[in-house]
DNA sequence: GCGCCAAGTAAACGTTCGTTTACTGGAGAA
DNA sequence: TTCTCCAGTAAACGAACGTTTACTTGGCGC
């Protein structure tokens, strides 16, 4: 087949960038480090975990901060440095474990089904890391540092690990739709039937069959 | 806290980029535009699959193709139109259920852990792209009309739309954690624990428990 | 009240991006 | 042989990127 001459195909998603509006537009922002270190992070992991690491831009960041790129720059050393504040200590596995083994399928099905809060959604954030060979390895160490090798450990026998980590790809699967790309299939609340049947499905492989 | 002075932290990863060097080095590219259209296509896919649409750059795929960023516009358009291209008619069902419904567990499990093919994996480009808002909205569709809708009809009842869905989800988990975020856990062949876990996990939801 | 340090800004750096424009040259038809 | 497409190239466009430099200014200790 030829190159066709002159069609541009129309695009399929306008390049419209919203430039993101600081919180409070007007006001001229009293002097408080720890405050604006802390904006500055929810920001960040807010655009981290909407457009991943390669697409949120520092100005895009800082802007919604309210501040200026810079000043990102001063805090965190470079967009590699904040990233990793961003993730730091923020992927845990107890929000998922607490529940008892007998309920804990049910829990983990409805905890993913409830409302998202982007600011704090580390699990989206790793997920869509998953291309940029930038912050690739630090995703890889988390999730097998702070979810595998604990709940293995958690679950215990037989086959603890293999377990721990069918669990970690079911739940990061059904995130991945829910979240990150949300399918029309998972876009229900947290009482449908593909609710009940995730939460089954857990807690068979909790169970150990 | 204040922040630090002038502590740059050490770069994780070096911005090191290795310019992707031409197949054929100092060949002078016999003129065959059929052979040019399908080797910019093999370039795009390997190059989306690896790095997701946002990091890879039109002049890294044209020169993996040994050949000219513009004739790529030419060809497809823009970058878009190459993802487009790249994509389309190439995610399909029939490979995952090329097997009867008693074993399709255990076939899927072994299919997920065989030698990956980078220039046709569509799969995991799709799984990257959910940062890129740009194309997310095609890989939604995809999803949507080439795996859930069909894999529903073949399932059956009952809860056929669940039961596509939570394959589609322990699928794309297990995929994304050995191509595309590759965790130890999932580094094994197709021979192991974890293999088999799978399958018969798979087998549980195809039969509807 | 007055320094002064640090919080914060403004503007530019050099690079890379997707894309456009203008050109070159190989090969089939006459 | 010469004409003429069209595959392919070279170079540059403007915009956006992460980052750096130099500057301004608010609030606290004395």
């Amino acid at each position: 087949m030829p190159p066709r001459k002159r069609t541009t195909p129309a695009p399929l998603a306008q390049p419209f960038k919203a430039r993101a509006q600081p919180v409070k537009p007007a006001a001229p922002r009293l002097r408080d480090a720890e405050q604006t270190r802390a904006d500055i992070l929810r920001a960040a992991r807010r655009a981290f975990a909407t457009a991943g690491y390669a697409r949120s831009g520092m100005r895009d960041i800082a802007a919604a901060a309210g501040i200026t790129p810079a000043l990102v720059v001063r805090y965190f050393g470079s967009k590699q440095g904040l990233f990793v504040a961003a993730i730091a200590g923020e992927l845990a596995l107890e929000p998922f474990l607490a529940a008892e083994r007998g309920v804990l399928g049910r829990h983990i099905a409805r905890h993913l089904f409830s409302k998202p809060r982007p600011e704090a959604d580390i699990l989206t954030i790793l997920l869509l890391a998953a291309g940029d060979e930038e912050v690739r390895g630090l995703a890889t160490e988390l999730f097998t540092a702070r979810i595998v090798q604990p709940l293995a450990r958690w679950l215990g026998p037989p086959r603890a690990e293999a377990r721990a980590s069918l669990l970690l790809a079911l739940i990061s699967g059904a995130w991945m739709f829910r979240r990150a790309l949300p399918l029309r299939s998972f876009a229900g609340g947290p009482d449908t039937v593909l609710v009940a049947e995730l939460a089954a499905q857990l807690q068979r492989i909790v169970d150990g069959e």
